[in-house]
DNA sequence: TTAGGGTTAG
């Protein structure tokens, strides 16, 4: 027998036991004192998932080449021991066999994979001993250790100094920029490619759909799809994929849509894509129907899209969904730390803060995301002492993040701890060497202005080492408003004004500062440019859930079926309200109307309507979820506490912001909001 | 014989 005649054995073998027969007629045929056949024979074994006998032979071999060093290597990499390909590439160096452009190759993949920087710069001085710095194999490969390990700036400095780049070189980096979040700095390289003359494949096309994403730049998205079109390239499912992500990242639900539709064979991450565009845009319910729709068509939901599931049932405070979407993770077993998470978001969204806490106590590992997301979710239920107890426990396990802090500084803002606030501001800041965001500063600067501390928060806004944005000026002016702050609170407003808010309800506090202050021209002025701008404020919505259907009031809403049984209602409620000494708050309603006028308005903002069909619709004692989409109006804030003492039940109301739960005539937020 | 790619919680 010849060698040749192996090869046809060697290529269609996939069993250990076959390759040892084979491997026993060679050695008895003397065919395997042949480089190239020990080589293929240790490839063999290790095709077979047969580690050990590949690394058994290798051992035998008197003197080992190149080619069985490679074969060795390649057999880790496939199998996915990142640590085993690189205890061997140091033990090849160590008997002094140079390393060829595979091994470089496959020696900086495995560094990439295990995040080891340093390991692979020592490969990389080797590289260019060994004089492979210009083969583009082992270039991109360092390219991409470098991208994955989050250094763009040494990868763009090995990058210029290329003498050949083909279309991997530049893939890499594109897509090394898309990653860690720069999208622009990839759409740049990408037409730097097309100076040199470069045409852009599938691959390229994908960053360049990731990066669209990344910088909200649609128009750039629709090119790359024009582009695809018209140089024809092979329109795969993960390209059709990417396409529907890329317009649902940007908000284009019905081009996503429609690329959807038309796709000729889906799979689960083409379904999930979709449902977590709409799920991300607000669009709960057509996500949930999507779902839905994804199981008939005999897909089997799958983490990601579970997770944008119930991402859109705490949108809507779905909980009967929710809990459905629990239980069937709970019966396929699929649950893991991702899932986990979700599930423990969504609970405390829908107003569960305790079902939230012990999903957390019953996991067996716990996460960076997953402490963030439990101290978030009792800041936003003014729980902050809670939520700085978490946070004690966390930094003993795990280094928190700038996530961390600023869960924590708003938890801690919305409970009003302001002496806390400062001190964990300043740990944030001097011990973990975080600095500080505008998110950080405006968690400080409206704890500080709501406590009446308007001069510090001021202070704190000129030290910021960024232009202070929006949110640090609306929060001091708040604060200044609530505490008729007026000369820092003026000089807050017209910062605001500079800032061009696009937000209705920013130029309402801006316009009633002024007002409250009597500063009649400005606040004119202010309600111009709203007109002027076509800016209206946003109306008052709000929802319930009553036997597992979502049902939504409008402010003054009258178009309800049950509209007369609710006033009705709301009338007798209001009568006991009274005798028990309340009086409304008719400041709230900021028009310019007759008193007896705004009262009637108040009896009919979406949150009272909502209270009322919830009452008449569930057996006494149910406990009531109501959400809105702005903040709780100061008088439904009373009102709602009397009613929860006449009818005897728990309400919880969960307004833009944060949580408030109602219970014999108190509120949670100890009427600070 | 070795390099670049899609969805997912705060």
């Amino acid at each position: 027998m010849r060698l040749h005649d192996f090869k046809p054995l060697f290529l269609g073998c996939r069993h250990s036991a076959l390759i040892s027969q084979i491997h026993a007629v060679m050695v008895s045929s003397g065919l395997l004192s042949h480089g190239n056949s020990i080589s293929q024979l240790i490839s063999s074994y290790a095709k077979a998932g047969d580690l050990e006998s590949a690394h058994k032979l290798f051992d035998k071999i008197p003197l080992r080449r190149v080619d069985s060093w490679n074969a060795m290597i390649i057999a880790y990499s496939k199998s996915e021991c990142p640590v085993e390909v690189v205890n061997v590439y140091n033990q090849m160096v160590l008997e002094g066999v140079k390393p060829d452009s595979s091994t470089f190759t496959v020696a900086l993949k495995a560094c990439m994979i295990l995040q080891d920087l340093e390991k692979g710069e020592e490969i990389w001085e080797k590289v260019v001993e060994c004089g492979y710095e210009n083969d583009v194999f082992v270039g991109s490969s360092v390219l991409n250790m470098y991208a994955k390990c989050g250094n763009m700036d040494k990868a763009i400095v090995v990058f210029e100094k290329m003498q050949r780049r083909d279309i991997v070189c530049w893939t890499t980096m594109i897509t090394g920029f898309v990653q860690s979040g720069k999208g622009k700095e990839a759409v740049d390289l990408y037409r730097w490619m097309q100076r040199e003359g470069m045409v852009g494949d599938g691959v390229v096309m994908l960053g360049l759909m990731q990066a669209s994403a990344n910088i909200a730049d649609t128009k750039l998205g629709l090119s790359v799809h024009g582009y695809m079109i018209r140089r024809a390239l092979p329109m795969d499912v993960n390209m059709l994929t990417s396409l529907v992500d890329m317009y649902a990242k940007n908000g284009e639900l019905e081009i996503a849509t429609r690329v959807f539709r038309k796709m000729p064979y889906r799979n689960t991450v083409s379904w999930s894509a979709l449902i977590s565009g709409f799920a991300q845009n607000g669009l709960a319910v057509d996500a949930l129907q999507l779902l839905i729709e994804m199981q008939v068509s005999g897909f089997t939901p799958d983490v990601a899209s579970l997770v944008s599931a119930l991402l859109a049932c705490s949108h809507v405070v779905s909980l009967k969904l929710g809990r459905s979407i629990h239980g069937y993770v709970a019966r396929k077993v699929i649950m893991d730390q991702v899932l986990s998470t979700a599930l423990i978001d969504m609970y405390a969204k829908c107003g569960l803060i305790s079902c939230a806490r012990s999903l957390y106590d019953h996991m067996s590992s716990k996460d960076l995301i997953c402490w963030n997301t439990i101290i978030a979710c009792y800041g936003i239920h003014g729980h902050g002492r809670e939520a700085l107890t978490l946070f004690q426990q966390m930094k003993h396990k795990i280094e928190p993040d700038h996530a961390t802090f600023a869960a924590l500084l708003s938890a801690l803002s919305h409970s009003g701890l302001v002496e806390e606030g400062r001190h964990w501001f300043d740990v944030m800041v001097n011990e973990y060497k975080i600095k500080p965001s505008e998110k950080h500063y405006a968690c400080l600067v409206d704890l500080l202005a709501r406590a009446g501390e308007v001069e510090e928060a001021k202070e704190l806004i000129i030290s910021m080492e960024t232009k202070p944005g929006l949110a640090v000026w609306v929060a001091l002016l708040s604060g200044c408003h609530k505490h008729k702050k007026l000369l820092i609170g003026e000089l807050a407003a017209n910062r605001v004004l500079e800032l061009i808010p696009e937000n209705a309800g920013t130029y309402v506090l801006v316009a009633n500062f002024f007002a409250a202050a009597k500063m009649w021209d400005e606040a004119a002025v202010v309600r111009k440019v709203m007109k002027k701008a076509g800016m209206k404020k946003v109306p008052g919505y709000s929802g319930v859930e009553v036997n597992g259907r979502h049902h939504a009031f409008l402010m003054g809403d009258t178009s309800h079926p049950q509209y007369e049984q609710i006033i009705r209602l709301l009338c007798n409620l209001e009568n006991e309200m009274k005798a028990m000494g309340y009086v409304p708050k008719t400041e709230f309603v900021l028009q310019n109307l007759e008193e007896e006028v705004k009262v009637k308005m108040l009896c009919n903002h979406s949150e009272r309507l909502a209270i009322a069909f919830g009452l008449l619709n569930t057996t006494p004692g149910t406990r009531l979820l109501i959400t809105k989409n702005l903040r709780v109006c100061g008088d439904c804030h009373e009102v709602t506490k009397f009613i929860s003492v006449i009818v005897k039940r728990e309400i919880i109301v969960r307004d833009v912001k944060r949580f408030h739960h109602f219970k014999d005539g108190i509120c949670s937020c100890g009427d600070y909001w």
